[in-house]
DNA sequence: CTGTTTTACGCAAACGTTTACGTTACCTGT
DNA sequence: ACAGGTAACGTAAACGTTTGCGTAAAACAG
């Protein structure tokens, strides 16, 4: 397992290191020539470069962090599929932690990545930390958060328009005809979940209608927690017609709690997601939701983080893509 | 961002860089009293450890490379979450790398990642590679195999015991009174779905059932291929009563197909998977299915890895777990 | 009180690169 | 032919650690 070393071909080649080092790094301060000669070398001698020294003296290491709450949820993953493909693109690998929905677990990695010496970390927040602790950490090493909104701090930021998507949705249910309309939510101490409550309530404002909030207790936005939530919710008189969640997973959990209950979506209840999932399009699911566009959001994160660490000092960036309503077969239309 | 060095620190507190590195890092060449004082200077400092110079000279990085096909595969998701959640527990961060399920890129992040210098790889194969210029690769760097099954070749791997798998799920459907039974597979170049094709035929030939296999060209098990594949499936006149498919993903990618053909599940036609991803236990899926013991695989293939990369002489290691019959309700007993 | 071991620390080399600087040798223009 | 310039390569320092070795002082045994 002992690799071949700089060292070593410049011994074969019959030249100091340092030519060898220009050869294979691409130095223009290099005849073609002797280039040629010692990278075939190089190929002989099976040299691969080793990218720790590489990194000790060029002071970067080509490295990302991803921290995420978890993979299970496929709205994640695909995120993270997606980060982990353009950043490879452009010569970042990444290094992904999961923080599990956990507060000190996802500041603990952080400074663990920070440790490694990662170029620049990506954060999918679980919701909105004590300040304090996370700049004193976003100050060592260029971040962009991705679907969260940090509006109110000098962040760097991609996400969707979360208050404008509750907007859409709750218009759309109203449209339909619903006028009671049940928000189920995760416990919104992220911004992000805070800017759909907003959205959904100023929409009811704006429309008349009387708000109803259902909140977990969890920040965790999971099948379980909504179908542990809807079994609840089911077991008692209710007036809604309409359910509007504010995660594809939460929805699909109520969906299996409103099956479980005997309660038929969308027949006696509507139900809409949020997110846009590609398991929401399938037939049996086949949930109505706002889709969050993942793709651009994962390179458009890239690309702002490796602006911020070619150029530490420049102004923080924000970016809010507009999100859209696909319109599926979990909602239908009730009479006045 | 310039960070505080042990030279930085060994200034203030006036003793040599060797004294701080060995405070840090847990020496026992050093007295309590001094060891308190430098961290605490440390703490004061916040200065963290370079683990970039630390690899440089230990010769390790405590990093290991991940290499799956699709995070978008929540069989897969899952398991790269267990294996970086366990993996971090005993000291190691995660270096993770989508084949996209491309054999070539497959070999261009494996050499990728050793030029990162990770101490150890951990792979789900695409399917089965040339050997040759796959273990060129594996001899570079100890690397373990999950969920394929490397029986012919000196590798690591843990896996399910797929053939013992598809036979119990053969089994299952025949014992509710099928006789034609359509086998659903991905193209078998892997030698996990060579395994399961051949528990199924192993089992159709004990149980003396004609066997009906239908191959997609593509390696991917992905819904997309199992729609489009049993979309034609279905447009044609067929004789099976039950489908089993080579993995969940396929069976869900069926069961759209069904549905939109008219085809009622359980009630018209069978259906089994493979791999017990968390969808399908809702409801609306309720996938009868072959158990895969995901966060053991996780485990063990850690725990695998970790001990060849202390011994890398140490002979070659391979587990196969035992798999399980998921029963839910797409498949149906039929009368004689 | 002497001789030996142990403890606690400093010194310096090493890990494999990159790169500023120095040094040739060759080329150019006059 | 000569000054000046440039192309091509070598030398050595630097990146931030760890660790073997050396050494002084402290602890110990007799």
């Amino acid at each position: 397992m002992a690799s071949v070393t700089l060292k070593d071909v410049s011994k074969v080649a019959g030249v100091s290191y340092a030519t060898v080092s220009r050869a294979v790094s691409g130095s223009p301060e290099i005849s073609e020539e002797t280039r040629r000669r010692i990278l075939k070398i190089c190929k002989e001698m099976g040299y691969t470069p080793n990218s720790i020294a590489r990194s000790m003296v060029k002071r970067c290491t080509n490295i990302l962090g991803l921290i995420v709450p978890s993979l299970n949820n496929p709205f994640m993953s695909e995120l993270t599929a997606d980060l982990e493909i353009y950043a490879r693109n452009r010569g970042y690998n990444l290094m992904v932690c999961n923080s599990s929905y956990d507060h000190d677990l996802e500041l603990e990695v952080f400074s663990l990545l920070i440790g490694r010496q990662v170029d620049g970390v990506i954060m999918i927040p679980v919701g909105h930390e004590p300040y304090d602790s996370l700049s004193a950490l976003t100050r060592q090493v260029p971040t962009v958060f991705i679907s969260e909104n940090m509006q109110n701090y000098p962040e760097n930021y991609v996400s969707v328009d979360n208050f404008r998507g509750m907007q859409i949705a709750t218009e759309y249910l109203c449209s339909l005809g619903h006028r009671e309309i049940l928000y189920f939510g995760a416990r919104s101490d992220s911004k992000t979940h805070e800017l759909r409550l907003e959205g959904y309530l100023s929409s009811c404002e704006k429309l008349g209608l009387a708000p109803h909030v259902l909140r977990s207790s969890y920040s965790r936005s999971s099948r379980e927690v909504g179908y542990t939530l809807a079994s609840d919710y089911f077991s008692r008189p209710r007036q809604e017609t309409a359910i509007l969640c504010s995660a594809d997973m939460l929805a699909i959990g109520v969906k299996q709690a409103a099956y479980e209950a005997g309660i038929r979506i969308p027949k006696d209840v509507s139900l809409m997601g949020f997110d846009n999932i590609s398991f929401s399009a399938l037939p049996e699911i086949d949930l109505t939701t706002i889709n969050q566009p993942t793709q651009q959001m994962a390179t458009s994160a890239v690309d702002m983080l490796l602006d911020h660490i070619r150029d530490p000092e420049a102004a923080h960036t924000r970016l809010i893509l507009p999100p859209s309503l696909i319109e599926r077969k979990s909602c239908r239309p009730i009479k006045a």
